[in-house]
RNA sequence: CGGGGCAUAGCGCAGUCUGGUAGCGCGCCUGCUUUGGGAGCAGGAUGUCGGGAGUUCGAAUCUCUCUGCCCCGACCA
């Protein structure tokens, strides 16, 4: 390709809407341009890096045995109506009516559509097990579309769906997904971790996320710094702190904090750090109210929360107007001393001494509160998020203990695998015949991956002061040639033409700079778009029939034999 | 959904408070010079001032309204 005919839309300025550097980058580069909230237009530079992912992914899940398909997007409502989603979805599901007032939505997932499909189509267990994936534009949505196509509402993904005749067989191909992930984003050449997590919308059991780390990530995740334990900060389990809860106890006051309310006035208010202070939420319980007891600088786990029989589902936290009839003040102030309802403690929040809590009395809070000689001894259970240096909950087999801690770093999602089970195929009545000729309900897994949103990604972990620093694997180009006065020397425009030729010819996907440019701007233009090779041709090389090589990530220059380029670049190209 | 902000040339912005003939930078076009890290000089083109309604002799500017976009928040206990 030749700059001249590439619609290369770059931009020196950063764009003032644009938060994190993927974003930022990809507008300046020319890559894609926003049409509407969440919604982008894919030039011709960008599209070239979303077609080399994609085609990674296509040989990989090819390479699987998978099988592709094409859905389409436009699906109608009575599928959702049979699993259940219609309702269940809420308004990230986009619905809109056809001229005869037949309800529809543009599919944010597949499931309902891939069951239908393999519910007419399979019979028999000699067909299983199979998977099918597809490459297919989605939408969802969101509240809040943010940082370009990391989070847009429409996007590319590559979604499998997996059907078996048991979970031992859905296991399998499970197991062989988490293989082929880690496949593909090694060679799309990204930093990534697999991480346990939560199920979500999507329904089902077993699930793991895959990450690409990155401080600009919207996820939280909890790292072990010793073994490879890696979760979802909701998903993973707090431990409490180790050590024995002390006996020291104190005797108790009664402070005034006036129109003190949360954790951090009143912490700042008395003068004492939060990991000594309770905090005392009251939710909706099955029976009546009841008190959910964490640390002041804890976090409530809603996930977690929820998982309890006690708590009522959703969980909701009672109005001011009901938590002044259940404990006498404003919520601000409540505290487990004296409080009819029953207790549930966070496990760190169990093992404080001298603690300090609400009152129960407006503009009062209690110092040196003890479990036992001042409350009832709580029921515990784990109702926090993880924070960083709590112990690693070593998943690990039996008898290999982890002393680790957890680090909590931010992480991008770009692939999800799920045990889906039987929730879909239950619902909609997905069988087949087993080899006793007994009709049995299939079992499900799924697969996904953000093509688009691992453009972002991998620049977000790739990338300097001059712009993008393409892998690869994914480059738009893999080479560029920037010819130093090509528009007055016939000798650099003769050498520069055929090693065009040559470099095309051998197969090697090259961009020739034939603007009449001044260098600097061919120069920083090559390194904004991020293309990793680069070779420079002028008559002062021409002299000594070599040209200039650069690598986009080395600071230094070398001088390669003209006739020897081709091969060069073969050995330097990493794909 | 709650709060805050923005909308003026292709892009980024000033002008709005205090109403009086539409500005700056970048980009774009032409010419000359320049040619190893986003050039210099000279000349030039481009605006329903987001839409609608109103006040006024006169509205980018004041009032009402609609639309679009951006940011923050959504566990106060």
């Amino acid at each position: 390709m030749r700059v001249s005919r590439l619609l290369l839309a770059t931009v020196k300025e950063t764009p003032a809407d644009a938060e994190v550097v993927s974003h930022q980058l990809m507008l300046r580069a020319g890559m894609i341009r926003k049409l509407a909230a969440g919604l982008y237009t894919w030039l011709p530079l960008g599209l070239r890096v979303l077609r080399k992912v994609e085609a990674i992914v296509r040989e990989e899940m090819d390479a699987t045995g998978a099988q592709e398909v094409l859905m389409p997007a436009v699906q109608p409502a009575e599928l959702w109506l049979e699993s259940g989603r219609w309702e269940q979805y809420g308004p990230e599901l986009l619905r809109f009516q056809d001229r005869h007032q037949r309800e529809f939505a543009f599919g944010p997932t597949h499931e309902e559509i891939i069951t239908d499909l393999i519910r007419r189509e399979i019979k028999s267990y000699r067909q299983l097990p199979a998977n099918f994936y597809q490459i297919q534009t989605k939408f969802r949505d969101e509240i809040r579309p943010r940082f370009g196509v990391m989070r847009a509402r429409e996007f590319l993904m590559k979604d499998a769906y997996s059907f078996h005749l048991d979970t031992d067989s859905l296991q399998k191909t499970f197991n062989e997904m988490r293989d082929t992930y880690s496949r593909i984003f090694t060679r799309l050449g990204l930093a990534f971790r697999p991480v346990a997590a939560d199920s979500g919308a999507i329904g089902g059991s077993g699930s793991e996320e895959f990450h690409v780390l990155a401080d600009s990530g919207e996820d939280a995740i909890a790292i072990c710094n010793k073994c490879d334990y890696a979760a979802n900060v909701e998903q993973a389990p707090a431990l409490p702190p180790v050590g024995k809860r002390g006996n020291d106890l104190k005797v108790i006051k009664e402070v005034a904090t006036p129109g003190q309310h949360s954790i951090e006035e009143v912490s700042h208010f008395l003068k004492i750090a939060p990991e000594t202070m309770v905090k005392t939420l009251l939710v909706k319980g099955v029976g009546g109210a009841i008190a959910l007891i964490l640390r002041g600088d804890h976090e409530l786990n809603i996930i977690k929360a929820e998982r309890l029989p006690e708590v009522a589902k959703p969980l909701e936290l009672i109005t001011p107007g009901e938590v002044e009839a259940a404990a006498g003040c404003e919520p601000g102030s409540i505290g487990p001393k004296g409080l009819d309802l029953p207790v549930i403690a966070d496990e760190s929040a169990a093992r404080l001494v001298n603690f300090v809590c609400g009152a129960n009395e407006n503009g009062k809070h209690l110092i040196n509160v003890n479990w036992q000689r001042d409350v009832h001894e709580p029921q515990v259970a784990d109702l926090r998020n993880v924070v960083a240096g709590d112990p690693c909950p070593h998943p690990q087999p039996a008898g290999s203990e982890c002393s680790g801690n957890l680090e909590i770093k931010r992480g991008i999602e770009v692939g999800h695998i799920f045990q889906l089970g039987d929730k879909y195929s239950e619902a909609m009545k997905a069988t087949c015949l087993d080899e006793s000729g007994n009709s049995v309900i299939m079992v499900m897994g799924c697969y996904g991956i953000g093509i688009s949103r691992i453009v972002a990604a991998s620049i977000e972990q790739n990338h300097d002061d001059k712009g993008i620093v393409w892998p690869d694997a994914i480059a738009p180009f893999q080479v560029c040639i920037v010819p130093i006065g090509l528009h007055k020397s016939a000798n650099v425009a003769r050498e520069v033409e055929k090693l065009y030729d040559t470099l095309k010819s051998s197969g090697v996907d090259v961009l020739l700079d034939d603007r009449n440019e001044r260098p600097g701007v061919m120069f920083s233009n090559m390194d904004l778009i991020g293309i990793p090779h680069r070779l420079v041709v002028g008559e002062r090389g021409l002299k000594n029939s070599v040209v200039e090589y650069k690598a986009r990530r080395a600071s230094e220059t070398e001088e390669w034999p003209l006739d020897q380029v081709v091969d060069k670049l073969r050995s330097v190209i990493n794909t």
